[in-house]
DNA sequence: TTGAACCTTAACGCCAGCTTAAAATGTGCT
DNA sequence: AGCACATTTTAAGCTGGCGTTAAGGTTCAA
């Protein structure tokens, strides 16, 4: 799972980034509107928290002009002001929750939480796949009801996978969600990573689909 | 556990933080109702202790405002008059319990504990992990019906694990909870006190998860 | 058959976490 | 107050786990 923050406040962006890595998702981080709209535009996130007072260029006419677009990524607005009608705008503008400032990290993280779910399709805290089980609040991943000890990089591409049920999804996809800014095509990480959960879960829990990429399979 | 005590009268606002501290929170204090305001939304609380009749802004106002961000932590109130109405337009207003002045100690502290255990999804005051077991009603810690003789930091520690069950809790999540106003990013406090509480309960007993947190396990 | 895509294993280097000791701070007692 | 002891924090060196790279093997499709 891969966030962009776009807060030009040093210190809360430098908070936020480092709250949401904390919970295991892959950060990019914007200081204005200009680079947070290209970065928006550029890059796949799960989730996107936009301040609304930015340099340069408006938040919400970043916002604006990605849904526009027609991009529908799941959008947290922060705003220094809690009034009445900015949250209206916002909402209305398309975006999906909102945040006055100050607010308190641990609810910045239950909120993300919840649009990563929802963009995912899923309402539940806990995901299941077959005998696979993640709860997202405690952070932990069940295989047939035992705990299974996944490392932090295992744990994010098993994430990914259950926030996907029955996607195919490729090699790129998922380096691209799984590190931040910077990808190296050529390597093969992703297929050591696939490997090491295939390990962990039983080979059958992943099905590779030659030329296109991996899916996460319900059954036995 | 950390607890925000919002409350003008110095001496009360002294007297409740003391016996506060003396059963192992850490607490903040806030003497307005701006100043609470402000602490509640940006710092994490496991229960806030609210002041009716305050200066700068009401008690009432600001529980209001939080319940409308959907800030959903243990609130008590208190308040100078035990009136009927006074009480149900509080707790109308989202607050969890109420509390008239003049009050005892002892009463103030089982309120807020039971509090606390209703916001960690807990009923019983009485917490078991394995061979754990915590009193919260003694403050006493108990390994295989053996009395265990934590210092001060190595009881909130253990308090804030046995209050997450199964939880994965990252180091900043733990330095948030256990100490009070200033989180000091670098630091290995936590390791240190991890290895303490280590030597006392048993190596096997807290988990580590390399570049996630920890856990505390009910296995042997 | 041939090449590309994918699998598997091993090795290396870095850094998160462990450990210990000493310094700072707190607490209780006379 | 002043001293002794307990607790907490800082600091520093060490260790081993984890993520990456790399190399060789295997499977699949054309």
């Amino acid at each position: 799972m891969k966030i962009l923050v776009i807060e030009d406040d040093q210190e809360i962006a430098r908070q936020v980034s480092s709250a949401l890595r904390d919970v295991g998702y892959a950060v990019d981080t914007a200081y204005d509107g200009e680079e947070g709209h290209f970065l928006g535009d550029t890059e796949s996130y799960d989730a996107i928290i936009l301040d609304l007072g930015l340099p340069v260029r408006s938040g919400l006419s970043v916002l604006e002009s990605w849904r526009k677009d027609g991009r529908i990524m799941p959008v947290l607005i922060l705003s220094a002001r809690d009034t009445w009608r900015e949250k209206v705008t916002g909402l209305r503008t398309g975006a999906d929750d909102y945040l006055a400032k100050p607010f308190e990290m641990e609810e910045m993280l239950a909120r993300v939480e919840a649009l990563v779910r929802r963009g995912a399709g899923q309402s539940n805290p806990v995901l299941v796949c077959g005998d696979i089980k993640l709860d997202t609040t405690t952070q932990k991943a069940y295989l047939k009801n035992e705990t299974l000890s996944l490392t932090s990089m295992e744990y994010r591409l098993l994430s990914y996978f259950m926030h996907h049920p029955e996607a195919v999804i490729s090699k790129t996809e998922l380096s691209e969600h799984l590190y931040e800014y910077d990808a190296d095509k050529d390597s093969n990480t992703i297929e050591v990573l696939i490997n090491k959960l295939r390990n962990k879960l039983g080979a059958s829990c992943i099905r590779t689909y030659r030329g296109r990429g991996y899916q996460l399979t319900a059954n036995v």
